[in-house]
RNA sequence: GGAUGUUUAGCUCAGUUGGGAGAGCAUCGCCUUUACACGGCGGAGGUCAUAGGUUCAAGCCCUGUAACAUCCACCA
């Protein structure tokens, strides 16, 4: 199909992402070439892919398609998370809003609703991805709860336990009573919140003794109290240390201990302690071997112990017993405060420290085991950009016990049984051929359990298949920061701990796309944008391009719809680059490779945008191997604009238009030129780059099968560069002349030019585009004109411009050209950049100096003849 | 309290080994010249937050300061 004179990327898109999986060229596996594997981050089954699924699998899809244009086998793998306690809320809330809950249907049928809603959103995911046209093979495709997975997973639950790095302990967990479930330390958000702060008195038994004033900011763990703490410091209370106080909550006795935790300073210096709701309170209660009465349920309901209170929401409790103790005349005041409050991740409820019994995985071993492979230079993981390695670092160095079991459903089922019978505990993979003699343990493992081994596990672990020993470890991981330790970091360890070596070389780390005022993108604010809207307004291309170049790795990103308009704008450019290129190249022309073309054949500015382009091949292979795609897109940008349209373009009409010897080395030269554009822009925008290449005289099935381009010696003439540089700098002063003198940019003029070197190849260019009456060279000065002085050559133009007005210009230019002359004099008048600076850049100075000089003298002579 | 990032044109942002400051949008003037008006040509607009230091040379390296942002840890 002929490229259509308008861009219509609907069509440009349509067909092509399925052609490309149907014939196969998503697939890794050839074995001829080096390997380079990557896996997507596990997409949650929990709805559809946000602008921030796009940038992650944009980058992606860039770093597989130049790899494999590279000549690599590229794996990029892809997969979903079942998401656990996500997908579980959204399945709750499902059923909720059908009068029914989980607890009514049980187990079994809550799990069925669960596997339909992740067949339903992960074919949602399927078509996003393809709209995206990211290159996953879908033949290696993974789903985290698959029978792979679920042997992975219990394998690695079965070898820790035996190791003594997974036990099960009843300390105090952040519980969300939404839920009802234990969450680990990362998935609490601390929210500021308007809290109140009640001061209470306790009232000394026997003695007579003004009352402690005690400030808490939940009063219904007064029921769970055990003791008041003081500092052993604290001059205030040294007499009443080991006295007893009456609890205004339920008028039981406390004693005074003393302990130097508590802060002298903060509050009134006397704490109440609760080891049973709160980790610090839970650690002193160990140190003195206190009780730990539990009086709230995992579901935020007071326990029995709370008296009247029994049965009623811990919200509702402290209300009234606030109001008790106040008609007990014990409050002493409320303070209005903001303070921190920990919120689920997921539910957003307030989550409460609870004392329970769960499952955790001792980290301190596997942690220190990741700092001491980050200390060593072989096998570490490799951070782009660098500093978040400290992320990493530092999370590993300081992270408490990972709690791994949750009061759910959906996910994997911890693989631990309990005799009915006896106090027996047996922890295996496989079930117990005596089922009927067990009990399994009712609760799942986090979601980040099983994605920790995501880069293992689906590649075959724990077995050695072909697959994992061919692509494991993975060369590249991109994700968000916001992820590293929810993920990187346990990937990590994990990988150490089971494979003995990282799980991949790379990690590209990227940040978010914010809104357009620079607000985090959220539903409640509502401000998220879609990105299959914005594809379907601006096309995928635009979007990759924009997602990919937009902030330099690492950093946040605006959203900007100008900015994606502005990229199909740029693209279209590309297309009608190509549109020009294929109208004027003869049908039955075919050479597109370097050995193709008889050299003598091109022209100087056909060398010279062979040699620019060489050039900046070689910096943009450069910046796509260190994953700096907006460098390379920017590199590429100004060389396609630059260079190549405006340029180049321009200037090939001319051999194009008349007979000419170098008719064949334009042919060649623009196509050439548009085939390595193509390939440079193709991993970005691949759409457009297809179509585009499939229309160039010769091709292969596909783009993806095409390489990218390489730096062809043969083919760089660095002395065409100074020579055609001047011919663009004519034009342009030209140009510069018109406008400067109201003259219409087409107005005809007579023209002499006198260059030092031989102009003749290239004064028909100059003609054309300064639209000439006539171009006349010149070996001496013509006088009587205006005149331009530029580097390498001087114009003359004919004209009625009045001695005066020339004088000034001049005067104007000498002045400009002498403020260069001194800078440049200085420097080398300099003996310390003589002798410090490379020899390279003394060289340079040396020759811009002569050039300087020779302008100054040129226009100073000019100025003296009028 | 600890850590990280940002501060460059009116706005949003690039700027990688330190060697004459760039893009998009906005703005002003000119142009329908047969690839593109989703365009072309030309222009205006920046003591690169601030104070020092290193260097022949600093937007870039070092130190301090300020403002903003984010993450971690947090006192009942």
């Amino acid at each position: 199909m002929a490229l259509e004179k308008k861009y219509d990327f609907r069509q440009t898109e349509a067909g092509k992402y399925e052609k490309w999986k149907a014939k196969g060229y998503f697939r890794a596996g050839d074995t001829s070439k080096q390997r380079f594997s990557m896996v997507i981050p596990p997409a949650n089954v929990t709805g559809k892919l946000h602008i921030g699924h796009s940038i992650d699998n944009t980058i992606q899809d860039i770093t597989c398609r130049y790899k494999k244009a590279k000549g690599f086998d590229v794996l990029y793998l892809p997969g979903v998370d079942h998401a656990g306690i996500a997908t579980q809320a959204k399945v709750d809330a499902k059923l909720n809003s059908e009068g029914t809950n989980r607890f009514e249907i049980g187990r079994e049928a809550f799990l069925k609703e669960c596997y339909a809603w992740k067949d339903s959103y992960s074919h949602i995911i399927h078509e996003q991805w393809a709209k995206m046209g990211i290159m996953v093979d879908y033949s290696r495709e993974r789903f985290t709860l698959d029978e792979g997975c679920i042997k992975a997973v219990n394998k690695v639950f079965v070898d820790l336990y035996n190791e003594g790095l997974i036990y099960r302990g009843e300390r105090i967990v952040n519980y969300d009573p939404v839920m009802k479930t234990a969450l680990s330390n990362i998935e609490i958000i601390y929210k500021e919140d308007e809290g109140e702060f009640f001061y209470f008195l306790y009232r000394f038994v026997d003695i007579d003794h003004e009352p402690l004033i005690i400030a808490t900011t939940r009063p219904e763990t007064m029921f769970g109290d055990v003791c008041v703490v003081v500092n052993p410091k604290d001059k205030r209370y040294k007499d009443v240390i080991g006295k007893k106080v009456i609890n205004p909550a339920n008028g039981e006795e406390l004693p005074i201990i003393a302990d130097d935790y508590v802060d002298i300073s903060f509050g009134t210096g006397a704490m109440k302690c609760t080891p049973a709701h709160d980790p610090n309170d839970f650690i002193i209660g160990k140190k003195y071997g206190l009780e730990h009465p539990v009086i709230m349920n995992t579901d935020g309901t007071m326990t029995e112990k709370c008296g009247k209170y029994a049965g009623m929401d811990r919200m509702e409790c402290r209300k009234l017993l606030v109001k008790q103790i106040e008609e007990d005349g014990n409050l002493e005041k409320i303070e209005h405060f903001k303070h921190q409050v920990g919120h689920s991740e997921r539910s957003d409820a307030v989550v409460e420290p609870i004392l329970s019994k769960q499952w955790f995985i001792k980290m301190k071993p596997l942690a220190d085991r990741v700092l001491e492979n980050q200390a060593s230079a072989k096998d570490k993981v490799n951070f782009f950009p660098k500093r978040f390695e400290k992320v990493l670092k530092q999370w590993m160095s300081n992270c408490d016990d990972w709690c791994i079991s949750r009061q759910l459903w959906w996910g994997h089922r911890i693989p631990v049984y309990y005799s009915k019978t006896t106090n027996d505990i047996l922890v295996s993979a496989q079930k117990p051929t005596d089922m009927e003699n067990w009990v399994q343990d009712e609760d799942v493992l986090d979601t980040w359990f099983s994605s920790a081994l995501w880069p293992f596990e689906t590649l075959g672990w724990p077995d050695e298949t072909e697959d994992f020993k061919r692509y494991y470890p993975l060369d590249c991981m991109v994700t968000g920061y916001d992820i590293i330790f929810f993920w990187v970091a346990r990937m990590v360890f994990q990988g150490l701990h089971f494979t003995d070596k990282a799980p991949f070389k790379d990690v590209i780390i990227h940040g978010i796309v914010r809104d357009s005022q620079g607000r985090k993108m959220s539903k409640s604010l509502g401000n998220g944008v879609d990105p299959i809207d914005v594809i379907n307004e601006y096309g995928v291309d635009s979007l990759r391009y924009f997602l990919a170049t937009t902030a330099s790795p690492g950093q946040d990103m605006r959203f900007s719809e100008e900015k994606v308009k502005a990229a199909n704008n740029y693209l279209n450019k590309i297309r009608n680059s190509a549109r020009f290129i294929l109208m004027n190249i003869p049908e039955d022309y075919k050479n597109l490779e370097a050995k193709d073309v008889d050299k003598k054949k091109l022209s100087l500015v056909d060398k010279y945008i062979l040699t620019k382009l060489e050039n900046v091949i070689k910096r943009i292979t450069k910046a796509m191997d260190s994953y700096e795609y907006g460098i390379a897109s920017n590199l590429l940008y100004n060389f396609v604009y630059d260079d190549y349209c405006s340029f180049y373009l321009e200037m090939s009409k001319v051999t194009l238009k008349d007979e000419n010897s170098y008719k064949e080395g334009t042919y060649f030269t623009l196509l050439y030129t548009l085939k390595a554009v193509l390939m440079m822009i193709y991993p970005f925008s691949p759409f457009i780059s297809e179509e585009i290449y499939l229309n160039l005289p010769v091709h292969k099935d596909s783009i993806m099968l095409e390489s990218y381009p390489e730096l062809d010696k043969s083919l760089v003439f660095k002395s065409s560069i100074k020579k055609v540089e001047a011919l663009k700098a004519a034009i342009e002063a030209i140009r510069q002349y018109k406008v400067n003198n109201s003259l219409a940019p087409n107005e005809a003029l007579d023209i002499s030019l006198k260059a030092n070197f031989d102009f003749k190849p290239l004064s028909k260019y100059l003609s054309r585009y300064s639209f000439a009456k006539s171009l006349t060279l010149v070996k001496e000065d013509k006088e009587g004109t205006s005149s331009i002085v530029l580097p390498e050559l001087t114009l003359f133009i004919e004209d009625s411009v009045n001695k005066d007005e020339l004088k000034a210009k001049l005067t104007k230019d000498l002045e400009k050209i002498e403020s260069e002359l001194k800078r440049s004099e200085s420097m080398l008048s300099n003996e310390r950049f003589l002798s410090k600076a490379p020899k390279q850049k003394v060289d340079l100075e040396k020759e811009k100096f002569e050039m300087y000089k020779a302008q100054f003298e040129e226009i100073k002579k000019k100025l003296e003849n009028l």
